[in-house]
DNA sequence: CGAGGTTCCTTCGCGATCGAACAAAGTTGA
DNA sequence: TCAACTTTGTTCGATCGCGAAGGAACCTCG
């Protein structure tokens, strides 16, 4: 599967160097003039990056544009055969995994069963493999530049370690970040699931994004919020979390955390699936839901209806105290058609019309590659930001 | 009324000679040396811009410090006779007003009745008025360099006018800043009350804090975040509005936003002072809920041990969600014990342990003048960013 | 067709900050 | 008492970004 590349904006305050070849990448700007105007820096710091970054053979000059009634702007491009990246974005029982060009391209996406149970060696081994597979038709044209995976758990981004997950048993402390980065020999950056979506989703978003909230919304329930450009991790790195949020209609099910009336407890497909089971339907996973309620099926399709109402009753205290700009709806159960609009319904019925009047509330525009597509541009904004160590590889 | 000046930190991206300032005015740091090491820069940098400012007649050098194994520190000092603002923090009923040295030192505070639904012009006029009386002692020795105004509404910082505020008749669109500024003569600052409130215990909280929560509980609810020490505005500004957070104990009561169930119908003063009056209870004010419950009277002390635990419920999504380093209480209802222990409790209680493991839930540090104290340091700021115009005005 | 306006890009000087080296002024310990 | 170490502060390039000025290329209109 190949998408093409989204238009993207850069991190609101990177260096400029990466901020430029993430525009050019992205297609967004294509001439120099251009580049000053969209990142609002000096034209004079434009030309002398840019400069720079031909001579490191990032970028390539291709002839020239077509006239806005001046002279003809001189068209930048990305080099394309700079190399490529690997993103993985882990789940409970599979990994989807890619294969990104540095121009921020989407080569191959490959989902396969991985056991995140079965311990961070067995499994990080299976997604080094599969991704060495997937890389092998453009293995010796292009190079191996970095590394990037999303794990469904808290992670220490400093250390690129996992921290007390709940349900990744053998993870816990375990140094993923080094252990990758020794066998596949490149930069490694490791995060939460979430968070990589959060990114790939906020910097996809073809409007100009500066806040948003971003929901998964699979077998659990996490989000991640950019303020300003900027990921916001919190003070221990757990910001984000809603899924512990108490709801009123959840009742007395207990929930993992040891509370009662959890939003997780009720909204979640793992909730969905204890639901539809007591009531006597045949179902083991999320993706049965998925399927269930895609068919119309009445009972899965009422409690997924209920599931967004409940989400939307949490998000409605968030989405009133971050005042975002757009709320990106991600996970399996966002494909669903039902459940997005009972989110929306509830987010416009809850919300004070000011915070809802300009809101964009939208499901994943990158779909379920959200997750890779963020890890990869984070890991090739990460490799192209010093392009001299680029040109050095090369 | 005197208060020290509280120990404080500047805020993270402002130019570092203002920063330099602050931190000096506060006491944090003494030396040169104490500066670098306190903001991450270049001792080159501090020594260059200590010179500019000591030129300027901004700052002093006082006499040799204590030794600490080596050379002594030359002292800094911030020359005393440099100064003064005038801050301002409207209530509904009451402006707090206050003298502010450039130093940061709160030389005086008063309070006065003003009626905010008398109109901008009336209210603006008397809090002019009262603020130079105030400043009268300090007048031919100190000039006035700056004054901030705090209003209970939302208000467009750039253009310094409030957008459409719930109880404030005749303020719609009007110029604050631009009325203030023809008057006054000296630069002007307009913003949210709360969003003062926060900057001010942010930077006041003796410890160091990158992400805050500041709630102000008075007749109203209203909040303000800060996330990487910056004020979270949102998009439309609307940010920090948590009083329209439904709450499942609201029941029916209709609020002035059209909802039902809001958090402000039950745990607000305004909404105790109704329950009481329900009860029979003689009260009009928030003022006399907070006296009655003060003096351990049965009735007010439950209501508003009630209003804490409502407040906490949604205080544990905005917490879980954002995962601070502190949470600061203000407001008239937070001097009161009763709520401030079932804010706490209801926190400890319904947010993730990682998230309550190192976070601090505290009433506001700086009491009542919070406001003033908040709006003073951010227009000494503002003032001080520029050395050489304070210099032109000296 | 050529003058003037528009757009694109570069040159040059300026200011802020960094980092490394160094100078100055103490303390400590044999 | 003197050498070694610590702490404090300064000097000196180098880098990054800005802004103004100007040159290059192109359009448009009389």
């Amino acid at each position: 599967m190949v998408v093409d590349p989204a238009p993207a904006q850069a991190a609101a305050d990177a260096p400029v160097t990466s901020q430029i070849v993430a525009l050019v990448s992205a297609g967004v700007a294509t001439s120099r003039a251009d580049l000053a105007r969209e990142l609002g820096v000096a034209p004079s710091t434009v030309s002398a990056r840019v400069t720079e970054l031909i001579d490191a053979g990032v970028l390539d000059e291709g002839g020239a544009g077509e006239s806005r009634g001046g002279r003809r702007p001189r068209l930048l491009r990305l080099r394309p055969e700079g190399g490529h990246v690997l993103a993985a974005d882990l789940g409970g029982t599979h990994a989807r995994i890619a294969v990104m060009s540095l121009t921020g391209r989407l080569e191959a996406v490959r989902e396969v069963p991985v056991e995140i149970a079965a311990g961070p060696e067995t499994a990080l081994a299976a997604v080094l493999a599969e991704g060495a597979d997937l890389a092998t038709p453009f293995a010796p044209a292009s190079a191996l530049r970095g590394l990037a995976v999303g794990l469904p758990g808290p992670v220490d981004v400093e250390t690129g370690r996992v921290e007390s997950p709940a349900r990744m048993p053998g993870w816990n402390g375990f140094p993923v970040r080094e252990w990758l980065a020794e066998r596949a020999g490149v930069p490694v950056l490791v995060d939460n699931d979430v968070n990589l979506m959060a990114l790939g989703e906020h910097f996809s978003y073809p409007r100009r994004v500066q806040h948003s909230v971003t929901v998964k919304a699979g077998s659990g329930i996490g989000s991640g919020l950019i303020a300003s450009g900027r990921l916001h991790r919190g003070a221990t790195g757990a910001a984000g979390d809603i899924t512990h949020s108490r709801v009123s209609a959840a009742g007395e099910i207990p929930c993992s955390c040891g509370k009662l009336g959890c939003l997780e407890t009720i909204a979640s497909g793992a909730a969905i699936v204890r639901q539809l089971r007591d009531r006597g339907v045949d179902v083991s996973t999320t993706a049965d839901v998925v399927r269930r309620a895609g068919d119309a099926e009445p009972e899965a399709t009422t409690l997924v209806r209920e599931a967004g109402r409940h989400l939307g009753e949490v998000l409605c205290t968030v989405v009133n105290f971050v005042n975002p700009d757009a709320v990106f709806l991600g996970g399996a159960l966002s494909t669903l058609e039902p459940f997005v609009a009972s989110v929306r319904s509830q987010l416009y019925e809850g919300c004070h019309p000011l915070v809802t009047k300009n809101l964009v509330i939208t499901r994943a525009t990158t779909g379920p590659e959200a997750g890779v597509i963020g890890a990869g541009r984070l890991v090739v904004q990460h490799v192209l930001a010093d392009p001299g160590a680029y040109l050095l590889r090369g």
